[in-house]
DNA sequence: CCCGGGCAGC
């Protein structure tokens, strides 16, 4: 093979006429003479050429001579004229002794340019067939071929086999592997590079530097910031400028901050990773200063500027200054700049102006991937969520394919607008995409399964992260937390501390499962918690620790913390007018809800919703009617089902019990079975068999398979000593074969979580309480209580029993918690279920006879039994 | 020939 390159590179001996022995040794030469003659040479050579054998050979070799320089000279000149194929071609065609390597080296440098690997594997070919030597000069060549081109494998294959001694070549890879986010590939070439004793140069190490920031490797940010000074590239503007980037991506703002200021020729780059910078690490303000000072300067602003300072406005919400610098950029010719114009849009859009981004959107000429998902995106943030659902269909239409920024979006849309069955498509399309690697997209999938009811499908994506980050964790603790699902919620924070440290979010994510289960222990330490890494200031944080202890019991605490937030939303202020409600004093609930007008926040639905609640669980019903009209006349919000159900509920606890039933005759919306259902309860406690009866059609024809009417119904017939009917419900229930709905209670003493259920004997103490709980009764008994309250029933295997002795789990836990806490504690119980009458008559005496005071949470509100009295007064 | 800063998402 050597010998080509030896037989071209020694052809000056052929121009000895004397030497005609080499030149026949070459079976080479024959064919170039044969060739040259029918292709270049003059008819009177021709002509020559048939004299002596001598004359002939020096003739002839002086001619193939000036064939093959043409030849190379010729392929220099289509490389030149940028016509690739005439070059490639005219190379295959070419005996290989006809060629130099500079011709070899022209077309694949063309190649390159072309980003044509096809004409790049072709020219390897030849390279190959024609036997040549594959060195470092052309070897660097494929290399540099294949890696334009973009086939990093075969381009690293032949640098792996060639002497590198050109610190360029080791760049070009080391940018490519950066360039697909083969960061530690980059970084292993980088240290191999020095192994192989060549120095780096600016271009090594802003590249390297580049991945140790991608890698968050402040450390080696930090070492190779020494080496570079070492080296004297201190003053070289690319390597200070890639420092000052890599020191704002690994957070280190101040190291950023004393690189620029002691940078002495700043330019428009330097300038600009400053405002990124800023941006990137919540400093969008800092970012608009550095911003001024370079207009004050007058350092030429280019586009770079103009997104960042864009993203920044965004950031902040300046939209008077996004739109001068949206002016500015036309009249500086970036009408048609593609990335300019995405900014733009989403700045509009993130400065709450929808109809901004939409004149962007629809003005700008060339749209991209970006371009739709940012329209989708400002849709979305507008709650138009099938309006972007919409435009996700659209632009599929038009073939553009979403990709993982596009699919967040629109799961975040399926999630906010509780599409599920359009979330499972994208999941689908997901999965056909291999788009299911994408922590933000399994993040947001996870995010969409939760909103939508669905926690078994969220946690068979999360089951599947490899490595999950803190979005994962808080995503399914707050998932379980809003599902309802508190024990999972619990159980997956503390398997999260395993793997990675909780923050804020985590915090509000996980309180409401202890708010759930009335964890008050467990409650108290990720208080501590906050305390300690200062999350209070968190309004989220501090909004979901004020209900945490609400709905632990502890009241005034949640309202002396509710009062150390500064700055209340809307949501903070329902939640503490929700919480006066729950625990009856509906009265502060009123004047908290009035302090909330005053503090300038209007209310909405769900503040009506617990205001009305409040009035309900105080017996309030003037109060709750003003209420109740005020939300149409003053906030024009029309009532839904849940305020009706509120005043239904309402009415009956204030004994209204037609005026309940006329008002759900009367309502411009369709009652549902919940509304039904509160006047079934009221029926209950007024023992109104008859218009049981009615009601409960209704119910067993909106939701025949709810147990919990069936329940109802068989309580108001077994108090009224019906129990031919009780039996005959009890058949109804069997045929149908409903689920059961166990009541269960719990208590903490000491840590220690201890949880009854109805006629449990099987606790270690079951004979303490039972004996306990048998001197109340006689005690009751000779208070001529109504024994009526005693055939109370909880669930369908109650009814088994037909008539029972009351062993609800409330009281259980009750008596349990008298025994085992010291008399000054207050004893805390919460249950799954609404207390039944009867227990909440044992809460009551107990609380009087053990001078105890004990708090009860049921499904519904709070009761606080002090003194034989309970806080509810009646109205639960 | 390889270079620093820039747009969308949980």
């Amino acid at each position: 093979m050597s010998k080509s390159i030896a037989m071209l590179s020694t052809w000056p001996t052929y121009h000895n006429p004397n030497n005609n022995s080499n030149y026949a040794k070459s079976p080479n030469c024959f064919f170039l003479f044969r060739q040259s003659t029918t292709t270049c040479l003059s008819p009177s050579n021709f002509d020559l050429s048939c004299g002596s054998s001598i004359f002939v050979s020096a003739t002839l070799s002086e001619t193939a001579h000036n064939v093959t320089v043409d030849k190379n000279v010729q392929i220099c000149k289509f490389c030149e004229m940028g016509d690739l194929r005439n070059a490639v071609e005219l190379l295959k065609s070419a005996q290989r002794s006809e060629l130099e390597l500079n011709s070899y080296c022209s077309v694949l440098q063309l190649c390159a340019e072309r980003k044509s690997l096809e004409d790049g594997k072709r020219v390897h070919s030849i390279i190959i067939s024609n036997g040549m030597v594959i060195d470092a000069v052309l070897g660097a060549k494929l290399v540099f071929m294949y890696v334009i081109c973009g086939d990093l494998v075969e381009g690293r294959r032949i640098f792996d086999g060639i002497l590198n001694d050109k610190v360029f070549l080791w760049n070009l890879l080391m940018s490519e592997y950066a360039k697909i986010g083969n960061y530690k590939e980059s970084v292993g070439l980088f240290k191999k590079m020095q192994e192989s004793g060549i120095r780096g140069d600016s271009y090594s190490f802003t590249c390297i530097l580049k991945c140790f920031a991608a890698l968050a490797k402040v450390r080696e940010c930090k070492r190779v910031h020494g080496y570079i000074l070492k080296l004297g590239f201190g003053s070289y503007n690319a390597v200070v400028n890639s420092l000052i980037a890599a020191y704002f991506k690994c957070g280190e703002v101040e190291g950023a901050r004393n690189l620029f200021d002691k940078l002495s020729d700043r330019d428009v780059v330097s300038w600009n990773s400053m405002i990124s910078g800023c941006v990137m690490n919540g400093l969008s303000r800092n970012g608009l200063e550095f911003f001024i000072q370079m207009l004050n300067l007058g350092v030429d602003v280019d586009s770079a500027t103009l997104v960042n300072v864009l993203v920044a406005c965004a950031n902040v919400g300046n939209l008077s200054l996004g739109r001068a610098l949206h002016a500015c950029g036309v009249k500086a010719g970036f009408s048609e700049d593609v990335m300019i114009n995405n900014t733009l849009l989403d700045m509009y859009s993130k400065c709450g102006n929808l109809n901004g981004a939409t004149d962007v959107f629809v003005k700008m000429g060339e749209t991209t991937i970006v371009s739709w998902t940012s329209i989708i995106a400002a849709y979305v943030r507008e709650g138009l969520y099938d309006d972007a659902i919409g435009l996700f269909d659209e632009m599929r239409s038009k073939g553009l394919r979403p990709d993982i920024y596009t699919v967040t979006s629109i799961v975040h849309a399926c999630a906010c607008s509780n599409s599920l069955d359009k979330g499972r498509d994208v999941h689908n399309y997901v999965k056909k995409n291999n788009m299911g690697s994408s922590l933000p997209v399994s993040n947001a999938l996870m995010n969409m399964y939760a909103k939508c009811g669905s926690m078994e499908e969220a946690h068979l994506i999360f089951s599947h992260i490899p490595v999950k980050d803190i979005v994962s964790w808080n995503t399914m603790i707050g998932g379980y937390s809003q599902n309802s699902l508190p024990n999972e919620a619990l159980e997956l924070f503390l398997d999260m501390q395993k793997h990675s440290k909780p923050d804020d979010i985590t915090m509000a994510c996980v309180l409401p499962a202890c708010a759930g289960l009335a964890a008050l222990e467990k409650g108290r330490q990720i208080h501590a918690h906050i305390l300690r890494k200062g999350y209070f200031s968190d309004l989220h944080v501090a909004c979901a620790l004020v209900d945490m202890y609400v709905k632990c019991g502890l009241l005034v605490l949640a309202q002396q913390l509710f009062d150390m937030i500064p700055k209340k939303d809307l949501i903070t202020w329902t939640v503490m007018i929700a919480g006066y409600g729950m625990h009856g004093f509906g009265v502060e609930a009123i004047s908290t809800f009035e302090k909330m007008r005053t503090a300038g926040i209007e209310p909405e639905e769900s503040s009506f919703t617990s205001i009305l609640y409040a009035c309900c669980h105080s017996g309030l019903l003037k109060e709750g009617w003003k209420f109740f009209y005020s939300m149409k006349s003053e906030c024009n919000i029309m009532p839904k089902l849940e305020h009706y159900a509120c005043m239904v509920d309402l009415l009956v606890r204030t004994g209204n019990l037609s005026k309940a039933y006329k008002l759900i005759q009367t309502m411009p919306i369709k009652p549902d079975a919940k509304i039904w259902g509160a006047l079934l309860s009221g029926c209950r406690i007024n023992h109104d068999v008859e218009l049981a009866e009615k009601v409960a059609e209704h119910i067993f024809e909106l939701e025949p398979e709810n147990t919990r009417y069936y329940v109802l119904l068989a309580n108001v017939y077994a108090e009224a000593e019906k129990w031919e009917e009780v039996k005959t419900l009890q058949r109804k229930i069997g045929k149908r074969g409903l689920k059961k709905d166990q009541g269960c209670s719990w208590i903490e003493v000491e840590g220690k979580l201890n949880i009854f259920v109805a006629g449990d004997t099987s606790h270690p103490q079951a004979q303490r309480i039972d004996s306990l709980l048998r001197k109340l009764r006689m005690k009751m008994n000779r208070g001529g209580y109504s024994n009526k309250m005693r055939y109370a029933l909880i669930n369908v295997d109650d009814m088994k029993k037909e008539v029972l002795l009351c062993g609800h789990s409330e009281k259980l836990a009750m008596a349990f918690g008298v025994l085992n806490l010291p008399s000054g504690r207050t004893v805390r119980v919460t249950k799954n279920l609404r207390v039944c009458g009867d227990c909440h008559e044992v809460g009551k005496l107990m609380s009087k006879t053990t001078r105890m005071e004990i708090v009860l949470r049921d499904s519904n509100r709070f009761h606080h039994f002090k003194d034989g009295l309970c806080s509810c007064r009646g109205f639960w």
